[in-house]
DNA sequence: TCAATTTAGTTTCATTTGTAACTAATTTTG
DNA sequence: CAAAATTAGTTACAAATGAAACTAAATTGA
């Protein structure tokens, strides 16, 4: 049996409302970790954390694997190269692309936060059972799809 | 058992990440039904949700329920007001409270969005079975009470 | 009672973000 | 091969947002 769908709006109960509300939240906590201690925005952090896994990988590919659009890409590139912590030099087969590595002290911060980031991650769920937790990806998972059927998967 | 942290950081799999994600698509689906049609924002659109459900509330409580800090409901507010969709009297107690009102004309489209969005809720979690549904609100709130512990709930 | 503090909401200004137009390199196609 | 179209990324300008200062009303407390 499929539960009903209430014919009053109240937003406390409205499932797109709590997932902001909750994501705001979570987003903003994990900032305090990046941005009072190195400066960095969410979207600088957010392409640190891709060019941290997948050293020389190009601005665009950046975006499709964040959801940023470019040109928030080319902001957080732009600050993060002024700060030091990342290194853009052209791609050779493709003179458009730019392939970014991590810097020196871009590896240093990465490798500071990481931890810092998966703890906060951690504390998260650490009062869901492991059950709970393999449900929850699933969950996201579903609700993903739903959101966006057309999007490709990561 | 508990599931063991990895200690890299994997962005797809990372759950504050992915809550982002999901959360900025669902959003813009529904930002889609009143945006293009009624010229609302985000902010706008979850101001008239609470006016709705409760006439002659003041902005504080606005923003006390919706998460939204004092300016930008006070912007909403303004701006629905200017598109004749909200009225706004001094309350009679105390004169610096605003007690808002849904106008003819955003009662009007209140009830042209809130079926819609309720329909675009139902799509979203389409796909879960019952019980996942009580499950997903059990994680949701868990997770909500791991991220904000000092926050009142409503 | 009346000065000091708090509360409700607005305004101002700086920063961030989004959209569109742009440059330059590559690929397509006739 | 060369014109046309596409792709990668940047720049410029407008709109949205956030933080701090502000106004006005109500409350507190000596």
């Amino acid at each position: 049996m499929t539960r009903s769908t209430p014919k009053n709006l109240r937003l406390p109960a409205f499932l797109p409302y709590r997932l902001s509300v909750l994501s705001n939240t979570v987003s903003g906590n994990i900032a305090a970790l990046y941005v009072r201690k190195f400066g960095l925005s969410l979207w600088q952090w957010r392409v640190m954390a891709v060019v941290g896994e997948s050293a020389g990988i190009s601005a665009t590919e950046i975006g499709k694997r964040t959801a940023m659009d470019k040109v928030a890409v080319s902001r957080a590139v732009s600050g993060l190269i002024e700060l030091g912590y990342l290194a853009r030099r052209a791609s050779e087969r493709d003179a458009r692309k730019s392939s970014l590595t991590l810097s020196h002290d871009g590896l240093a911060i990465y490798q500071k936060i990481v931890p810092l980031a998966l703890e906060a991650e951690r504390n998260l769920i650490a009062d869901l059972t492991d059950d709970e937790q393999t449900v929850l990806e699933n969950l996201l998972n579903k609700l993903a799809a739903a959101a966006a059927p057309d999007r490709a998967l990561w």
